[in-house]
DNA sequence: TGAAATGTTGGGGCG
DNA sequence: ACGCCCCAACATTTC
């Protein structure tokens, strides 16, 4: 066997938000350094804290681990799979093939972060090579800051700063042609390591997703049809026009560099307004992420102190799950929630517009529908979910001032002018035509089903109740600061 | 990457 | 011709 006779030194790769084979700057470290590399993925929920993946994450995990491991023994090699702590399965596997080095590209998350520093320690202080890539962003979070030095809370500066570096990147890297096996490693087998969820509540995903690396460039080329339109088609839920490729960004199937340098190859779609909206998109993923860094307690807490004293609601437990379940009675809403339930992903309008109607209309704390998403996405992202919500509630770095309340029905109205999309995922609602679907309270001899016949909460009058409530806070802020 | 209230302007109908 | 009103279409302000 060739293991036997090989030489040179054997690199752990230990992969976790990077489930791909090209461009991984961990994979191409150890082939750099002619050592033998050993992909190996440690399903080890204590790593993650207290934002541990939900159930729509790790059905998404559990394909994209079973893609890896069919195109690592395409290349001859193997993915080993372990489930446990992090530090105690790489020291094992270390000293099964008796390997010198581990690498790994670098995760953000606050709790990622402690943990990889303190396995990184371990690693050296037993006399092996342990280092981190920068493998999941455009720039490190620490790359870019303010004349001052400080890092920045505003997306349009931060962006700009940005544009000044982007030509200076570096290409994508390539895949390795082979990989080597190695006989004396234990693992488990794919088909046991994740369990499919039973009953089959994920079969709707597998519609609309292709998780792995594969599947992310099938979709990136899907979009590229498309993505001339994509500026001003991108807020319209009833087309399907969007990238729909954040799921394979969050398990690092594809990198925002690969996407970069491919757009710059398309020579006519290169400088298109459609292509650099969605650059720009790209661009509020890399601010997220720089934002996380920076200010890990934002994950729980608020980012700035703009909604200090704000009174938040007390959740009420049905109305929360009505929300949750899409029975809030407001159809543009309702839609999206169910979209979610049903596909792992809501179009990003659409998210905007729940998450108006939790922090403003049900005035309830951004962080119930924080951990909703966070459960329910297959893109569930801690960077961009924790921003996203932020920036909704009017609490985050360049947020959405908290009195810019979405009124769903003319959201509605606006960018689903048909009600197709409302149409689609409500079908309680298919007798309505484009006029009034988006306010069948308007007409409630025609809802069919158990469909509420009015929304769950008044539009206008919790409308002026958050704002009167924001007026109150706003006096709360501005006596502390006397 | 709001919405609604309020203000302004200008065309047209009408006495 | 003129003032007056109405109202649509914008623009500005406010939360």
């Amino acid at each position: 066997m060739t293991e036997d006779r090989d030489a040179r030194p054997t690199a752990l790769i230990w992969l976790r938000r990077d489930l791909r084979l090209v461009d991984n700057p961990a994979l191409s470290r150890a082939l750099e350094r002619g050592m033998r590399p050993l992909l190996v993925y440690i399903d080890d929920a204590a790593g993650s804290g207290h934002w541990q993946e939900g159930a729509a994450s790790r059905a998404w995990l559990r394909r994209s681990l079973a893609a890896l491991d069919s195109d690592a023994r395409a290349l001859g090699g193997q993915l080993v799979l372990r489930r446990g702590d992090s530090l105690e399965n790489l020291l094992d596997i270390v000293d099964a093939v008796d390997a010198a080095a581990v690498f790994w590209n670098r995760r953000y998350e606050p709790a990622h972060r402690q943990s990889d520093a303190r396995v990184k320690q371990a690693l050296r202080d037993r006399g092996l090579e342990a280092e981190s890539c920068a493998g999941a962003l455009l720039f490190e979070p620490w790359s870019l800051q303010t004349q001052a030095g400080a890092p920045y809370r505003v997306f349009t500066p931060y962006w700009r700063k940005a544009g000044e570096l982007l030509d200076e990147l570096a290409p994508p890297l390539s895949a390795p042609e082979t990989l080597p096996r190695f006989a004396d490693v234990q693992g488990h087998s794919i088909d046991a390591f994740l369990e499919a969820p039973k009953p089959a509540w994920d079969h709707g995903f597998w519609d609309v997703h292709q998780p792995g690396e594969r599947g992310a460039w099938q979709r990136f080329a899907g979009f590229l049809e498309c993505i001339d339109a994509y500026q001003d088609q991108r807020d319209r839920p009833d087309r399907a026009q969007t990238s729909r490729l954040s799921p394979h960004l969050a398990f690092g199937e594809i990198t925002p560099r690969q996407i970069l340098f491919a757009l710059r190859r398309q020579e006519t779609l290169a400088r298109s307004k459609g292509t650099l909206g969605f650059i720009r998109e790209l661009g509020w993923r890399e601010f997220s992420y720089h934002l996380l860094f920076h200010f890990p307690d934002s994950t729980d807490a608020d980012l700035t102190g703009a909604m200090f004293g704000f009174p938040w609601s007390d959740v009420d437990t049905d109305l929360l799950e009505d929300w949750k379940r899409g029975r809030t009675g407001v159809p543009m809403v309702d839609a999206g929630m169910r979209e979610l339930w049903a596909t792992g992903s809501m179009h990003n309008r659409v998210r905007m517009v729940a998450a108006s109607f939790l922090t403003k209309n049900l005035r309830y704390y951004w962080h119930h529908g924080a951990r909703w998403f966070w459960d329910t996405l297959v893109d569930a992202d801690l960077a961009n979910n924790t921003q996203g919500w932020q920036w909704s509630a009017g609490t985050g770095a360049d947020a959405a001032p908290y009195f810019r309340i979405f009124n769903p029905v003319s959201q509605g109205k606006r960018f689903d002018p048909d009600g197709a999309y409302v149409r689609r995922w409500i079908p309680e609602l298919t007798r309505f035509d484009a006029k009034t679907i988006h306010e069948p309270w308007t007409r409630p001899q025609l809802i069919e089903g158990d469909y509420p016949r009015a929304p769950i909460v008044d539009l206008g009058k919790t409308r002026q109740a958050a704002l009167d409530a924001w007026q109150q806070g706003k006096e709360v802020r501005s006596m502390l600061r006397d």
